[in-house]
DNA sequence: AACTCCGCCAACCGCGGCCTC
DNA sequence: AGAGGCCGCGGTTGGCGGAGT
């Protein structure tokens, strides 16, 4: 038999979790009439057995005497809220903070901090008697002393008789991670998903396991899931090269301007009453996840723990981590790769639109959504945790490989040097697929020194959102940036239908074309371009840069249009060469 | 035993969307 | 159209308790 402590004294909240414990799930509204019957036959300890959960929902219209969580609370309840709610803010271990916001009830000052079993059973009252909704209508009419906020949180995380209280089961932790995959830090629809189970809950669990994979320099996502949505990734984001030149510019560069645009864009409502239209944003992962993480149960909480161990330093580039801090309006480090075109591109990707899709659909703003929330994986990963491996190589190497099928005979880009960068990619594409997370410890690229240093300067880019204010404090240069990329945004008007004239706006592109080559030929009037890219991309791009800008400039179709000699302080005539291509 | 550190989690806060007037 | 209220979501905070020293 088991027993439910009484002597707690700072509300139910904590009596759930032995309540819970083992396989008895009951609510907390139970509680509350549990700790009422407990009050009565003045027991401090209170028999599990005895509980008796059909009759939480249904509470009495006027609620009786019940257990404050202490006898003397018991001895001064009487049949009036209001009167058992001074008493119980009296005796409660939350006087002092009552006491110190003044005036209680009535129109007062509303209480803050911890519930009391005696506001529970009141705001369990008035909802059983009136519904829930209206929450401030709480307030006016049960004589509670709190906010309606506050009601509709207590009650939708704590009273509500649907919830379940308790430690995760290990197919819920799973369930969690898949979701969290899928939706990024969206709680309330992963709540949706789990009933029973709070978004409070969700993200306190979420919170607490990413500190603790933190700490343990650990992966957030078990390798399977990474694998699978980087699988997903393949046959779903095929399109991605036909988004406008002003979206990938905004993925490209990030920033927190052209990143909240790319979110308030891409990103699906925060609401979705209508419908959970994104069920399907990864339809391997949403549908019998299980299927397709069949290894995932070895990893029960913490059992990847045990894995990835060789990845010594996950995710270098994830500022959230860095700071220890895991914000969130961030997708999880690979859950959120709007920031480089680049470290969106699996090698699938690559290989499916070097081969051409020009059928592929441009993606849903869900999908795109899914593609920008959870994709990519290794790549950004290994992008991250590779300092030789940097994703603008590979943006630089797959713009190069695009450009040579997508231009076909009109640009001609099967030059050796596409060639070389293709198969560079497909060399570098096929290193990643078989390393898989061993690419994590020891990131050899095929093309030796890269573009490592590139994007040093701005970690945010291998894997982090630039809206976070820290990645602004931590890397300066970011503003500068991002202050570029506006810059470029705004300058000129662009449109999906001039996306492909806009290519050019394209930070790979850019690389692939001589803009930067020609900087230094153009003296002074291009150290603003010089600063510009080094802000853009980080002080060592230039000698990396150079390699690239002599890479594609030799076959430079870009060169060809004319496009060579704009500079980033004369966008107008960009966006005019831009017209006339 | 006393103290500190850390994890967990309930609750608060700010923001933004929706709805009504 | 827009102002105000309501509601919900996500981020953050602070308190509590357990573990470690």
């Amino acid at each position: 038999m088991k027993y439910i402590s009484l002597r707690e004294t700072s509300g139910l909240s904590r009596l759930s979790p032995s309540i819970e414990d083992g396989d008895t799930t009951i609510t907390t509204a139970a509680a509350v009439r549990r700790l009422r019957l407990s009050s009565e036959s003045s027991q401090s300890l209170l028999p599990l057995s005895a509980l008796d959960t059909s009759t939480a929902v249904s509470q009495p219209a006027t609620p009786p005497p019940f257990n404050c969580d202490s006898k003397e609370e018991i001895s001064n309840m009487t049949s009036d809220s209001e009167d058992k709610m001074s008493e119980d803010c009296m005796d409660s271990p939350s006087v002092e903070e009552a006491s110190s916001i003044g005036k209680l009830g009535g129109g007062g000052l509303l209480k803050k901090g911890p519930w009391t079993s005696a506001e529970d059973a009141i705001l369990v009252d008035y909802v059983n008697r009136h519904g829930e909704g209206n929450w401030n209508a709480v307030q006016k009419h049960s004589g509670l002393s709190r906010c309606g906020k506050s009601c509709r949180l207590r009650w939708a995380n704590h009273l509500r008789p649907d919830l379940r209280k308790g430690a995760f089961t290990p197919k819920e932790e799973r369930q969690i991670i898949e979701l969290h995959a899928k939706m990024g830090n969206k709680w309330a629809r992963m709540a949706a998903e789990m009933p029973g189970r709070t978004d409070n809950e969700i993200k306190n669990y979420w919170n607490t396991r990413i500190k603790r994979r933190h700490r343990a320099g650990l992966p957030i996502y078990p390798p399977d899931i990474s694998q699978a949505l980087h699988e997903n990734q393949q046959c779903q984001n095929v399109a991605l090269p036909d988004i406008p030149a002003s979206g990938l510019l905004a993925q490209g560069l990030g920033s927190s301007h052209s990143d909240s645009l790319m979110f308030s864009m891409l990103h699906p409502p925060k609401r979705f009453r209508e419908s959970r239209e994104s069920e399907c944003l990864i339809p391997c992962v949403n549908s019998s996840t299980a299927d397709y993480f069949p290894a995932f149960d070895q990893y029960p909480d913490d059992g990847c723990e045990k894995i990835t161990q060789l990845s010594s330093s996950i995710l270098p580039g994830s500022h959230a981590l860095l700071n220890g801090n895991f914000s969130s309006s961030e997708p999880m480090p690979w859950a959120m790769n709007p920031e480089l075109p680049s470290l969106q591109y699996s090698d699938a990707q690559v290989g499916s639109w070097g081969t051409g899709t020009p059928s592929s659909p441009l993606p849903s703003l869900d999908s795109v959504s899914t593609l920008i929330q959870s994709p990519l994986t290794e790549q950004a990963q290994s992008d991250s945790l590779s300092r030789r491996n940097s994703g603008l190589l590979e943006a630089v190497l797959y713009e190069s490989h695009t450009l040579k099928s997508s231009k076909n005979s009109s640009c001609d880009l099967t030059s050796n040097v596409s060639v070389v960068a293709g198969d560079a990619m497909d060399s570098l594409s096929q290193n990643l697929r078989e390393t898989q997370w061993e690419i994590h410890s020891d990131p050899i690229s095929p093309l030796g020194h890269s573009t490592s240093s590139v994007f040093s300067e701005c970690t945010p880019i291998s894997g982090s959102s630039f809206d976070e204010p820290h990645s602004v404090e931590i890397f300066p240069e970011c503003l500068a940036k991002q202050e570029a990329v506006d810059w470029v945004t705004t300058k000129c008007d662009v449109n999906e239908e001039n996306a492909n004239q806009m290519m050019f706006l394209r930070p790979d592109f850019l690389l692939a074309s001589n803009w930067f080559g020609h900087s230094t030929e153009r003296g002074r009037e291009h150290s603003v371009l010089n600063d510009t890219r080094g802000t853009l991309l980080g002080e060592d791009f230039n000698g990396d840069c150079k390699q690239i800008s002599t890479m594609s400039v030799s076959d430079s179709s870009c060169q060809k249009r004319g496009c060579g000699s704009c500079s980033w302080d004369d966008m107008s005539t960009a966006c005019e060469l831009s017209e006339n291509l």
